[in-house]
DNA sequence: GTCTATAGATTGATAGAC
DNA sequence: GTCTATCAATCTATAGAC
């Protein structure tokens, strides 16, 4: 089972090819990537793909698209419930990077590729990952107004919490040691230590 | 002055070719870009760039080499030094992210482009990337073992803090905000928390 | 060492039969 | 909708004059 984000695609040939297409890119980056290549992969002749996509770049447009809803809507609802702001942090730390470890050939796509976007493709992208940034952002300032949390700086500590989620798909490989769910509970706690919210023992309950 | 970590490279045309070869993969990536466009953004003809280099992923990998040595050179450098662990730490991630920050066009090259080497400059670029995680681990094993550090997971975080450095490269614009010294202090501070040694009160003294 | 010119291979995308 | 065949453009790399 390779990714079912794009479950929902139809016809099947349509499908088909936009998983190739996410192995491929991922793989070897959108430019290194043959449209030839896609469709083998696919199963198809290469002219077969321009039945169900304009350009090669359709293709990148469709991936990152889904793709970054997916994580964004991910991101969005583990950080909106109505826990505590450390509660929320963990939460969306932890389903965020255990999307991009599941996810790791989409998201290595949808983080890695995004320069090969046209010009308005690639600003659409952009203001998603925009308001993913924001989302996040706003956990922070919830916490540090509580008192829960203690940054100086919570955009940067923001990019820098961002950075480390999003770099699981670039390193990321099934075969290694950890498991998505244990990758995605260590971050958390990265992610709440860097905020000043971290407990001193590791392994133990979390604010007594 | 863009970079001068190839400052020693001669004849001058050689070094003109490999900073408008930095230039370039880190704009559009390595095969997104053209020998014409090398050779075009250091006033050459297209047939000049074979007179010094063999191939266009020849280009890449003295720019890999390279570039891996310094960071490398800074990164255990600092961590190097006589401090104690957590000075060590925070010197070390100091110094290696402001180095990606301040070299971010060589440094996207070196970290991003790497899938474009050849099977054998792969690997052997991928054993200084080894080496420089491993020195990061090591001053972690060191703080841990003198009770400055409180870490379940040595492996996973030294991966998450070198995660954290790296993409600094990727999202770094040197018209943003943030000089490279600030992000370096900033990030110093954030991995001495990740590690269970940071102050709770930001903007004070560490360490009573 | 640098140029102009070009070979040789590959690419994204299309035409037209079925 | 899928195929075979192919076009036109582009790319890496080389040949040979200067």
């Amino acid at each position: 089972m390779p990714d079912e984000s794009f479950a929902g695609v139809s016809p099947d040939a349509a499908r088909r090819l936009l998983l190739a297409a996410v192995e491929a890119f991922a793989e070897r980056g959108f430019h290194a990537t043959t449209t030839r290549d896609i469709a083998g992969r696919a199963g198809m002749s290469p002219a077969a793909l321009y039945i169900h996509y304009k350009t090669k770049e359709e293709l990148l447009y469709q991936i990152s698209k889904v793709g970054h809803e997916r994580s964004v809507t991910t991101l969005t609802e583990a950080a909106g419930s109505t826990e505590s702001a450390p509660g929320r942090l963990a939460s969306a730390v932890r389903s965020f990077v255990h999307w991009h470890a599941a996810h790791h050939t989409t998201a290595r796509v949808v983080q890695y590729e995004l320069a090969a976007l046209g010009p308005e493709h690639y600003t659409e992208i952009l203001g998603l990952r925009h308001r993913c940034e924001e989302t996040l952002r706003q956990v922070l300032e919830d916490g540090v107004a509580s008192g829960d949390f203690r940054v100086s700086d919570t955009r940067g500590t923001t990019t820098a919490i961002m950075s480390l989620c999003v770099d699981v798909s670039r390193w990321y490989r099934p075969e290694g040691r950890r498991a998505p769910e244990d990758i995605g509970e260590l971050y958390a706690e990265l992610a709440l230590r860097m905020v000043g919210c971290g407990q001193a023992h590791p392994g133990g309950e979390r604010r007594s």
